[in-house]
DNA sequence: TTAATAACCGAAAACGTTTTCGTATTTTCG
DNA sequence: CGAAAATACGAAAACGTTTTCGGTTATTAA
């Protein structure tokens, strides 16, 4: 089973490598007779093109890379599904790689992917990422690069998000709407940027409808786990924490937190509204289904790469890229759990 | 920026291109001094291999495909996880594609990953795919090639997968071991192995503990969705079907059923006891919590891609590949739903 | 001292493709 | 009819690496 190559092709017809290759390809400066024959004998024998060489040769992977701190994770891997589809559609592949959300892993992840010259990046980064020389690198390379979700400021490449502060704002002014008064938030680690802006935004929300901000009635989820969620509903009946509603960095903590006060009977939402944030698929087949702020995955993963794409065109016409930073709109999504 | 290349180096230093590409492979014909030599300036240049020169020099891209059903989706999250952790610990990058369960898609992407002469392939099929030429021919182009959870059985190549029927006889057997006798099981398609498996493992139980076969109460999941959890528990109810237990074929049929039951005010397990399959993350996190089939993602993805190295190196080393077939315990996981 | 051996380095081919440029042939047109 | 233009093809360089095989020194043994 050897390799079917030009020069095979050439030499079975007895004309040159240069002109098969044209041919296939069909260059103009070919007769339709040779491109004929040509192209029937490519097809006898099964020729494949060797990407090896067509890589050396152009310069380009028809690869891309992309970084998620996690992947069995239900927005990031609606986000990685979107992006495949669309990439195998123009011809790409993917590589995919998970960061575990450890700065070094992601350092050790761009160089490999820098290394592999893939023609993108696509990364959402890692929670405590805070060095950023290597997506500095990044940059430096003329590697076009697309941030989501997680993203530094201080890197000028385009950007898919969404705004945190306000989706929080608005889940949180949700539970008021709906009569709570004693609201705390069951928040993310102190770093990363998406945890300090929905702490920002339900704070904010308090303050503009005269409630009184608490910081003993925020509890920090720093692996934003179920068991979390279920640690703090405990240690807020433990506690007789004073508490009629209760914003979730996440659906997997305030699911965490709903099974907890399922089990000690506390009712929701009649003594307890939740609301937790993404609209993880399981939100809706909970009982009581969850409220939940919408944070769109497919779309999403859908922009990035439409922009990655943008953007590597336009690098190819030796244009400059205008980075652009895509905020997607968020909704809440009312339920069970806050449906008073 | 300039590529850097190893005819940079050799020049900068006034020696070959061969002896700088074999000083920083530490060739044993290369004084120490000039390894130095050149290490330092590889270093401060930061010299980086060209992917491509070397993929086609050694004819390996160091790369593997994967392809799956469906990114969204515990179970197979889980084993990509594994996968991709392993492989790139031994400096391998994993392309993943997603088949939508479509065969033609299935057919395409193997297509795809020969073209890019990836390594290595892992899949897992798609529900329907009955021509299996696309596979035959990876086998005839010995490239590595591992299948698990869905395969075929006519391809003769290493295998990781489960044994469904014996793990749905338990899962019947527990049913009955809790005193159910009228026992219905919410089937998946009619094709696919694993779902007639998972069949036959339900109605063996049933014969085996004297209980009748009646086929009124197996109901068929063309989609495996929630929905259809759902809507046969509707069904159940709607037209009194004699039921006091419950096989799901999957978690996701399984908490549909219960949503349903839910809302219906039918004790679970009291009225009806549920069992599912896979042991999803969230089968724990539900109320109540389900019991299900513990189905190994993690340890059956590092197998695979275990499996899969053992292929590349003895292909290397020119030997014989004996395929393997590994089948992975599963065992029962007795949870509330089913808690008599 | 000479021959044999070891130590070190470089020339060059090879991997398979793409693309530029030149050349030979044919066609067009004044 | 002759010059210009169009048409069709091929030679060869290039992409950057790896590795074989010779060759040149320096070292050792006889």
């Amino acid at each position: 089973m050897e390799q079917v190559t030009l020069k095979q092709i050439a030499n079975n017809l007895g004309i040159s490598i240069a002109t098969v290759s044209k041919a296939l390809k069909d260059y103009p400066d070919v007769s339709e007779r040779t491109k004929e024959i040509v192209k029937a004998e490519a097809a006898r024998l099964q020729y494949q093109p060797n990407s090896f060489a067509v890589n050396l040769r152009t310069q380009e992977s028809k690869t891309l890379g992309l970084i998620i701190p996690e992947v069995v994770h239900y927005f990031f891997s609606s986000i990685v599904q979107a992006i495949i589809a669309h990439a195998t559609k123009k011809g790409y592949l993917v590589i995919i790689l998970q960061s575990d959300d450890s700065p070094e892993l992601e350092v050790k992840q761009i160089d490999l992917l820098i290394r592999k010259r893939v023609d993108g990046i696509m990364i959402s980064l890692a929670n405590d990422t805070v060095d950023i020389n290597h997506l500095k690198r990044v940059m430096d390379l003329q590697i076009p690069l697309v941030m989501f979700d997680k993203i530094s400021k201080l890197i000028p490449c385009s950007k898919v998000i969404i705004d945190d502060r306000k989706a929080a704002y608005e889940a949180t002014k949700h539970l008021i709407d709906k009569g709570c008064t004693k609201i705390a938030h069951l928040r993310g680690p102190l770093l990363p940027q998406n945890s300090i802006d929905r702490f920002l935004g339900y704070k904010k929300a308090l303050e503009d409808h005269g409630l009184v901000y608490d910081p003993k009635m925020v509890l920090v989820c720093n692996k934003i786990t179920y068991e979390e969620g279920r640690e703090h509903a405990q240690f807020i009946l433990d506690n007789r924490l004073d508490v009629d509603g209760i914003f979730a960095i996440t659906d997997m903590v305030a699911i965490g937190a709903i099974s907890y006060f399922n089990e000690r009977q506390v009712k929701i939402p009649e003594e307890i509204a939740i609301i937790g944030f993404s609209n993880w698929f399981i939100s809706s087949a909970m009982t009581p289904t969850l409220s939940t702020v919408d944070q769109p995955g497919t779309k999403m993963g859908k922009k990035v790469i439409k922009q990655l794409f943008k953007e590597i065109k336009r690098k190819k016409e030796g244009k400059i890229v205008q980075p652009i930073i895509d905020v997607m709109p968020t909704n809440v999504i009312e339920r069970a759990s806050s449906g008073r």
